[in-house]
DNA sequence: TTCCTTGCAAATCGTTTGCATAATG
DNA sequence: CATTATGCAAACGATTTGCAAGGAA
């Protein structure tokens, strides 16, 4: 698969494998740049929404107006703080049990899940309570 | 509290609680307009973006590039049809348990969780069934 | 050669915002 | 009266796209 890609794309691709932190496409471009000055914003875009279409990454949204991408395309949650806006993972068990259920109840064929959790994540509430002293 | 919000709001809001199917903010719009014809689509949004942060209404960004609103704020997942785009409601009754999970291995403070699931609804199946024949 | 991809820049389009005016309580 | 909301139009910003040129098979 990955030989057939062209430079660019390889190096998008492998760059999100390397991160844990759903990076945006801006953040993917300016990453790739370092390495590579003459990659275009737009090939980046065209490159992440093929990789998602193909299924190869996750395109996320999970609500600040900007597309987050995941290269972890196995079953998890995610979760956002509203304080940092940082994304990050979160493993559950119940996920297989939920989406059994919605494929019972739910007339029709579901092929995917995406649940995102949101409010203030462990940093972001040390930092505020330390404000408060 | 509805008495002293604008004519505007107030048909924003009472127009979201007669539909169950997650209007767009331009669906908002050419709807109160035939009632209301000089409300603006800025109006809309301020008014949306407003409620939405209330709590009064959700706005729900469901993969499809616009964002969606909901009248129901009660805890239930989405199911999003790759196919017609439409949007409706599943109710599930792990969501509870699943919430009360995620709070117990996140570190940090989780206040809201959003579920929706991605496939082809009964229609759009029972539709490409039809032109099998 | 043939097809796919790029870089660039312009276009798109959903959403937000500044401002002067009008409505609300 | 003071405040808050409106309509309008312009601005914004993330993403997409047209096109001519470059790369891969």
């Amino acid at each position: 698969m990955a030989m057939k890609y062209s430079r660019q794309r390889q190096m998008i691709f492998s760059f999100l494998m390397t991160r844990k932190d759903h990076p945006t496409a801006d953040v993917v471009y300016q990453n790739i740049r370092q390495n590579y000055p003459n990659i275009s914003l737009g090939t980046v875009y065209r490159n992440l929404t093929l990789l998602a279409e193909r299924g190869e990454i996750l395109r996320l949204q999970v609500g600040d107006g900007v597309d987050h991408f995941d290269g972890d395309t196995s079953r998890h949650c995610h979760f956002v703080c509203s304080d940092c806006g940082s994304v990050t993972d979160i493993q559950l068990d119940g996920l297989e049990e939920l989406f059994s259920k919605a494929q019972q109840e739910f007339d029709g064929r579901i092929d995917r899940q995406s649940t995102c959790f949101y409010g203030v994540c462990g940093k972001c509430l040390d930092k505020s309570a330390e404000e408060q002293i």
